[in-house]
RNA sequence: GCGAGCGUAGCCAAGUGGUUAAGGCAGUGGUUUGUGGUACCACCAUCCCGCGGGUUCGAGUCCCGUCGUUCGCC
């Protein structure tokens, strides 16, 4: 109330790190745990944003790399702000552009200054430092804004790692001084790879700055699942208590669910989306491709327990038809049901938390 | 009726004498984790190139016949 970005924590599991809370900002409340649908400009591509506020998303990303190739941060500021431009009243959250330098382009150049690489666009060459992301996303004008880090791969030697979290730290100090606007919260990034004690010097060095929020990035680059819980297991208990807990990039129901008994609260992925676009739904904790054979003559919902748009009235039998056929109407009703059914998997996992039987419920996926 | 061309998997189609017959579509599966905008990967003609003969060490590939088909002429 008296904070715009004020994080509460209404219930704690007794058995686990659990907990679901509220966490506050200038465009709304953001009830945790919470899957956040994340795309290019956060319309996921494919949906509109009646259809994703349909979904039961709160919080959406945006992406600074992007928007800053195209249409350009100038063209959002003159829009009014991204809510305006994109027309989404609820939350937004930015991503800094780190990731993207990871994993869109070969020839990138990293020094202590910033990074330089080529477009994958057009091939000229872009020059991004903490300094301009931070600009760029003051610009864009999301709630949350991410810290300008480097997301070293997997797998990458102790030293590559150990250079690139003491960057990022580094990097995160002068974000902090670049950062012109109080109404947008500026979250800090913890990397350190797979390397336990250099996730917990990150950490360390993080909450030293006293920021609105942390997130856990650097994971889901192609590490196996288990060191990503191992990380998570490692670091939540690091984090305040009194902040949002952001998990980036991840992810699958299992993940989530082992992330969430660890003390997260944030999650964003590309899964129901690309998924979608590739013709595969996800039901009841499974993943489903939509184009085969099973699903030509099944006239049944697709999950006859969803109460998303595409459940209620569309046959799978047409879904088939539709991805089959490549019609864009395909990628649309699936990515409504997947956002719809990983956003209603973490509020169940909320629920679950406050009656006191998140392990009772979805202990199943803790191990 | 005459002349010319063509007949290769469900569809389109390369190949014109030499081991296991390109490729595409369709089909059947799989992959996808802080999104390079509908991608990628695998499998998919094991007596088989309309059918029947022939030439040849060897024929989808040459010759003859036949059936089908297309175009042109009458």
């Amino acid at each position: 109330m008296s904070h715009p970005f004020s994080f509460e924590c209404q219930t704690c599991c007794p058995h686990t790190k659990a907990r679901a809370g509220v966490f506050h900002t200038p465009h709304g409340i953001v009830e945790t745990p919470r899957f956040m649908p994340v795309g290019t400009l956060a319309n996921v591509k494919t949906v509109t944003p009646a259809q994703l506020a349909e979904t039961g998303a709160q919080m959406v990303l945006a992406n600074t790399y992007h928007l800053h190739l195209q249409p350009g941060e100038g063209i959002v500021q003159k829009a009014g702000g991204l809510h305006k431009f994109m027309n989404w009243q609820g939350p937004i959250l930015t991503d800094s552009g780190g990731f993207q330098v990871f994993s869109l382009s070969e020839l990138r150049e990293i020094n202590d200054e910033g990074v330089t690489f080529r477009s994958p666009r057009d091939g000229h060459f872009i020059h991004l430092t903490p300094e301009k992301s931070i600009e760029i996303q003051n610009a864009l004008g999301a709630d949350v804004i991410m810290a300008f880090d480097e997301c070293a791969p997997y797998p990458a030697s102790r030293d590559v790692v150990e250079t690139a979290l003491h960057r990022t730290t580094r990097w995160l100090e002068r974000c902090i001084k670049a950062h012109q606007r109080p109404n947008q919260a500026l979250f800090g990034i913890v990397q350190g790879g797979v390397y336990l004690d250099l996730r917990q010097l990150s950490a360390r060095s993080l909450i030293e700055f006293d920021l609105p929020g942390y997130a856990i990035g650097g994971v889901s680059v192609g590490e196996p699942p288990e060191l990503i819980q191992k990380i998570v297991e490692t670091i939540t208990p690091l984090l305040p208590l009194n902040k949002p807990r952001y998990l980036m990039g991840v992810g699958t129901y299992r993940e989530m669910v082992q992330a969430i008994g660890a003390g997260m609260d944030l999650f964003d992925c590309v899964i129901p989306t690309r998924l979608a676009r590739h013709a595969n739904a996800l039901v009841g904790g499974e993943r489903w491709n939509l184009r085969n054979q099973k699903f030509r003559e099944d006239f049944t919902p697709l999950d006859a327990t969803c109460p998303c748009y595409t459940c209620q009235s569309f046959t799978r039998a047409y879904l088939s038809h539709l991805l089959r056929s490549r019609e864009l109407l395909g990628y649309t009703l699936v990515s409504i049901h997947n956002i719809t059914e990983l956003v209603r998997f973490t509020q169940r996992i909320r629920a679950a938390i406050q009656t006191g039987t998140f392990v009772e419920q979805f202990g199943h996926w803790l191990n």
